[in-house]
DNA sequence: ATCCTTGCAAAGTGTTTGCATCGAG
DNA sequence: CTCGATGCAAACACTTTGCAAGGAT
């Protein structure tokens, strides 16, 4: 199992391999798809695990941390809107090494992604393409 | 302006044209990018436009469904995650109305994204695609 | 006159934190 | 023994709601 990446990172960290964070891990990856840390919480309640979900809400930034989860719906934590008279919708390709930001459009991409939902009888009102990588200047300075 | 597009929604609706909404609409519109609702209770306060944040929350969802406004980096309150082991790289859909996910790939979206960003010159390490909207089920249930 | 809307403050959610205690190293 | 970790409950930040008073139709 990955557990041991887990306790190596703790490790590293300076951190402790403690029985709930074990307790944890596995919860986690006993699920097949997303969950919230509520939902982790009551999975492990059902189970007659008992683990406080303050531990529950500061483990999980540590497994997000050592690359073990990642983040879906990167949720900001309020609502955002924008108004939808004369902005044209575009993506992004953000720069791991500058920071630098291109914004892009591609046509085809919008027709693709159509396609795609079509395919899934989904209604595609609006999405979030963001690209990381290295832009051109920082590939250049790479070699 | 399309002013006449929310009051006409209000009427349908059989909803009131009051003062409030209309500061608020403008206080909408008068912006160029995203907003959350603080921001928005900020910038009419700066005006000496008094208008409570209830109002300003109980407007932004009218505004919403008339289509005037649309929710950007928004979905559900709380975080999500998954883990990452064993897991080969998907894209999202998310369900505006019910929550749900929708998990896809498609080998022709990832061969479209390269070939964009060989042409920026970009060199794509990693990316996230969420298409945000409404799933076969909430569509069928809003006709 | 009716019934929707407002502002306020209280109640809800989801998440974070202070503190006393516990336990891994 | 030393610090980090835990559980609990209080604190937080954002959003929603109950209620009495006000205002649009």
């Amino acid at each position: 199992m990955e557990e041991k990446a887990f306790k190596k990172y703790l490790k590293e960290k300076g951190l402790k391999s403690t029985k709930e964070r074990e307790l944890i891990f596995k919860e986690v990856f006993s699920r097949h798809g997303h969950f919230d840390p509520e939902e982790l919480h009551m999975g492990m309640r059902k189970k007659g695990l008992k683990v406080s979900k303050a531990s529950i809400y500061r483990t999980l930034p540590l497994l997000l941390e050592s690359g073990l989860i990642k983040q879906v719906e990167m949720t900001e934590k309020h609502a955002h809107y924008e108004h939808t008279l004369g902005r044209n919708h575009h993506d992004h390709m953000l720069c791991i090494s500058c920071g630098g930001v291109i914004e892009f459009y591609s046509e085809a991409l919008e027709r693709l992604q159509n396609r795609i939902c079509k395919k899934e009888g989904f209604e595609s009102v609006t999405h979030t393409l963001e690209i990381k990588g290295y832009c051109g200047k920082c590939r250049k300075r790479r070699k």
